[in-house]
RNA sequence: GGGCGGCUAGCUCAGCUGGUUAGAGCAACCGGUUUACAUCCGGUAGGUCGCAGGUUCGAGUCCUGUGCCGCCCACCA
């Protein structure tokens, strides 16, 4: 008879298809508000918003395989699991993106108005922005796309606006004339976090000043930057710099363009670097823009907002570019003998992170964020509200809440959240009697004009979980379940945005919930309870992947080529907590041959029997119950350790092991041992002998195999959806169209504890011992063997019953077995409690045998020594705990045993030794 | 200049509060199977736990120092 009805592998691309279908189509992705209503418990995850120019990559499988196991895990919990999925707008990336798109079109964008260049944008984001989004649900993320949020979504921008307006209110945000970080190529400010530094290889040159009094008398500075020089209007050097005294309050030349300026002090210049006096450009560094105001200096900006030089650094570099009119300026120094001396100088660079050149520290008009609550943001993660996985990314965030500088918000595009600002037409615009700050403008516009910038994409990402749920509108809050869903569980992301989201996500959330929602504690007003930080996907070795070097394989052919499955089994397996993942396609094949493995466990199954007609857990439990014998129990007992194990290690809860969670790759370990291990490779090779002899025992074994199938496919199912969909389908295990992933994740502890399933202390020993002496015996049986098995009963070990005797001897390959008095010494013999095993041996020992013997001989007096060692030290004795104790004497005993044994064998050898 | 992480088998990593003979997967090697398993199974070998001290009855695990590798932060022009 044959049941089979089931392909002989797994097809991934049909199976896909159809189960994305149907998961859609029965709205297992929605939100179940009536459960929600019903007051089941709640469970969210924000997922970061990817870009819209953005292009799926390995990071996003990764991470949001993670998500998605976590939200499907909740679900098999019975909570209502929320995932928020949505893009970014992205700030310059797209401006960048828009406009080379338009230049591709013959469109420049340069001459656009702001509202045409808007259009355009829009319609490409429109096209593509979610593009991501919709390539992850071939990953099989289950984010309901229904309520996607796109940060310039109308209702998004509103909370954006207003978090803007209210920090302005409460004194957070200010209008600012300092210097920012300036990329010349977006020509805007960028914020300090947006700045790597490089080392890079320049010159320091010295440079002489001639006093204005005293010709002939200079004093000299050294500087990186002479093509700065037109913006100096001062030398400082430090008050207690004896060198100095005489040149305080006189005044020198600046070389060119050539003016008088002053010699200062200050304390800010360090005598011991260069000649220990500083050349003043208020304009073009931050420290001197400090020392500047301090001394009432006035500010020579030398630089166009595009790198290039202006008038003011002299007529001769007026044009150009900042790094030639490096050279340039260089060039009139020597020319103007004001050149003393020039050395190789190694200093870091600040590069801007958008377009790749060096940052210049500009003067300019800008919006600030002073950081509001940091205290709050600080405490919530030191008190464990919000608890980062792994824990030592708290220091990095604790360190920079520490350190932290105000945040320059305003940027100088087109694309992003508007500045609610308004200033007066024809008024002064440092006046702040001149402004409007509101999301909806004055009531008299016709007298006002908008600030042209807008707030940095970041500033717009900080509010995301409170945005997308709805904050501030009362009603949006309503219909979002934003009371349900706040604060989210879990969020997921890299630890290279600490800075740009978490943090900040943390400080809007407490800063604006600390503040309405009074009474309630920190842990109510905090964005999530928990952060776990994947690693980057570096390749296999240990490289970031980029497009130049090609190392960063295409996810969506890996999809095509191995399944989701085997790429989000190969993505978990390679994923170690807190480290970089080294990303190898090996991983993948390895996937794809356990889906084959569970494909192939689950036909074999239905190739036994017909799928049974019990959908439910209870009453597979109870037909499993019914006649098991001591191998389910075990099995029953081992299924339900592996249960415990893998939940723990993904959803934590586990007895004194607080802080372990999320290990993924653990947690899938622990199932799939289970399954090669435990399940396949013994207990269906037992099944296999027991349905070709015990045919009156058919239901209840493939009751058991049902019930440990159904329970593994659960709790794969996060990890592996499509396969364990599919399997759970044609073996007939829940009701047509039901979404395994909605499944209740059954008491099974308490379900086999009640129907006596669960094996005793005795039983498990047994087992072992069974599993162990077929290993033993299966090790030294040669291939080929075709003898039988030796056993002699040792006056104190227990009945060799036949529950036991018949499968040993069927999984050990039909051999006979032959009851003898005592099993020669020169034998290698296998101990359990039934007595003892040999094969039966033709000849004497062979060398080979012989070597193994005195290495094994050689390892239990080792042991000998060394628990004797211990034994006979007074001080182990009375310090070390009792079990331990115990332990070595337990050693001591079983060795010597051992040794005996070892020694007899070789004696029945004729061996010497 | 600060800070963080890594260094355990050829490779990638486990090893929780110090306690029996340091583990897994992959690779290697040997053997078997190809009527569940585009495979699978069984087995073998492989480690002075970066180095040096210290604490302890006992250290991969704790402390100190140190060496490499990587990352982050920092206004010395």
């Amino acid at each position: 008879m044959d049941y089979a009805t089931m392909e002989k592998t797994f097809n991934f691309s049909d199976v896909e298809k159809r189960t994305s279908d149907s998961w859609l189509r029965s709205g297992s992705f929605s939100v179940d508000c009536a459960a929600i209503d019903s007051g089941r418990s709640c469970y969210a995850i924000m997922m970061p918003p990817p870009n819209v120019t953005g292009v799926l990559h390995m990071g996003h499988l990764l991470n949001n395989t993670l998500q998605d196991i976590l939200i499907r895990r909740a679900s098999q919990r019975g909570e209502v699991a929320f995932w928020q999925s949505g893009t970014d707008h992205a700030g310059i990336s797209m401006q960048v993106r828009v406009e080379k798109d338009l230049l591709s079109k013959g469109l420049d964008a340069k001459k656009m108005s702001r509202e045409e260049f808007l259009r355009h944008a829009e319609r490409w984001r429109d096209e593509h922005g979610d593009i991501i989004l919709r390539q992850l649900r071939r990953l099989g993320v289950c984010c309901d796309l229904t309520r996607k949020v796109h940060t310039l979504d109308r209702d998004y921008s509103n909370c954006v606006l207003r978090g803007f307006v209210e920090l302005y209110r409460r004194g957070h945000i200010y209008r600012g004339r300092r210097i920012v970080n300036w990329c010349p190529v977006s020509k805007t400010a960028i914020s300090d976090e947006e700045v790597f530094t490089r080392e890079v290889d320049g010159h320091l040159w010295r440079i002489r000043y001639e006093l204005v009094d005293e010709p002939g008398k200079y004093i000299e500075v050294c500087t990186t930057r002479p093509e700065t020089i037109g913006g100096d209007v001062a030398i400082a050097v430090n008050p207690n710099d004896l060198r100095y005294t005489d040149f305080l309050g006189k005044r020198c030349w600046r070389p060119f363009p050539r003016e008088a300026i002053p010699i200062i002090a200050d304390e800010a210049v360090d005598k011991s670097f260069g000649t220990g006096a500083l050349k003043i450009t208020p304009a073009h560094s931050a420290v001197d823009f400090e020392i500047g105001q301090r001394h009432n200096l006035p500010v020579r900006d030398a630089m166009n907002e595009d790198g290039t030089m202006n008038e003011l650094a002299g007529k001769e570099l007026a044009g150009i570019d900042r790094g030639a009119a490096r050279v340039k300026s260089i060039e009139i120094l020597r020319e103007l003998g004001c050149l003393v001396s020039s050395e190789p100088h190694r200093s870091a660079l600040g590069i801007s992170e958008r377009s790749g050149v060096p940052i210049e520290p500009r003067i300019s008009e800008q919006w600030f964020l002073r950081y509001p609550h940091i205290d709050l943001a600080k405490r919530a993660v030191e008190e464990g509200h919000i608890r980062f996985f792994p824990r030592r990314w708290e220091k990095t965030y604790i360190h920079w809440l520490n350190n932290i500088h105000d945040w320059c918000l305003s940027r100088q595009l087109l694309w992003g959240h508007r500045i609610p600002v308004w200033y007066r037409i024809g008024a002064d615009r440092q006046d702040p009697e001149n402004w409007h700050v509101s999301i909806d403008g004055p009531a008299d516009s016709e007298n006002w004009e908008r600030d042209g910038d807008v707030l940095d994409t970041w500033f717009s990402s900080a509010f995301w979980p409170l945005g997308t749920l709805g904050w501030p509108d009362d009603k949006l809050m309503e219909t979002r379940k934003f009371s349900k869903f706040y604060p989210t569980h879990t969020l997921v992301t890299g630890p290279d945005i600490i800075f740009f989201w978490v943090a900040r996500m943390v400080t809007m959330a407490v800063t604006f919930l600390g503040n309405d929602l009074k009474g309630k504690n920190l842990c109510e007003i905090v964005p999530f309870r928990n952060v776990y930080f994947t690693g980057i996907v570096r390749d296999n070795l240990g490289r970031k992947m980029s497009k130049s070097l090609g190392n960063s394989p295409d996810p969506i052919e890996l999809l095509d080529r191995y399944g989701a499955d085997s790429v989000r089994f190969g993505l978990v397996s390679s994923t170690p907590l807190g480290q970089d993942i080294l990303f190898d396609e090996k991983n993948l094949e390895l996937g794809r041959n356990f889906c084959t493995k569970l494909w192939n466990a689950c036909r074999f199954r239905l190739m036994q029997g017909p799928p049974s007609d019990r959908c439910d857990f209870a009453s597979s439990v109870a037909a499993a119950a019914d006649g098991a014998d001591v191998f389910d129990h075990q099995m029953a007992s081992t299924l339900l350790a592996a249960f415990t194990t893998s939940r723990e290690l993904l959803e934590g809860g586990g007895q004194g092991k607080s802080e372990r969670r999320y290990l993924f790759q653990a947690s899938l370990q622990t199932l799939e041992h289970f399954f090669r291990d435990d399940f396949c490779d013994f207990y269906v090779e037992l099944c296999k002998w027991r349905l070709k002899e015990l045919g009156n025992r058919k239901g209840q074994t493939l009751a058991m195999q049902d019930l440990i199938l159904r329970t593994l496919l659960q709790l794969l199912a996060p990890f592996m959806p499509f396969i364990t969909q599919e399997l759970w389908n044609q073996l007939n295990f829940g009701t047509a169209d039901e979404a395994l992933h909605l499944v209740q994740l059954p008491d099974l502890g308490y379900a086999l504890k009640a129907n006596n399933l669960l094996a005793t202390e005795l039983e498990l020993e047994q087992v072992a011992a069974f599993r162990m002496a077929l290993t033993q015996l299966r090790a030294m049986t040669p291939s080929g063997f075709c003898g039988s098995l030796l056993f002699g009963q040792l006056p104190s070990s227990k009945p060799f019953e036949e529950k036991f005797r018949r499968p040993l001897l069927a999984m050990l390959g039909n051999i006979g077995v032959k009851n003898v008095e005592k099993i020669p010494e020169n034998v290698a013999a296998v101990d359990t409690p039934w007595g003892r095993f040999a094969l039966e041996a033709n000849d004497g020992l062979s060398a080979e045998s012989f070597a193994k013997i005195k290495d094994a001989l050689a390892l239990a007096r080792r042991n000998i020594a060394a628990n004797r060692a211990k034994l006979d030290d007074g001080t182990f004795l009375a310090k070390a705990p009792q079990n331990v104790v115990e332990g070595a004497r337990r050693m001591l005993k079983e060795n010597l045993e051992l040794e005996a044994q070892l020694l007899g064998r070789l004696e029945g050898s004729g061996e010497v030794i």
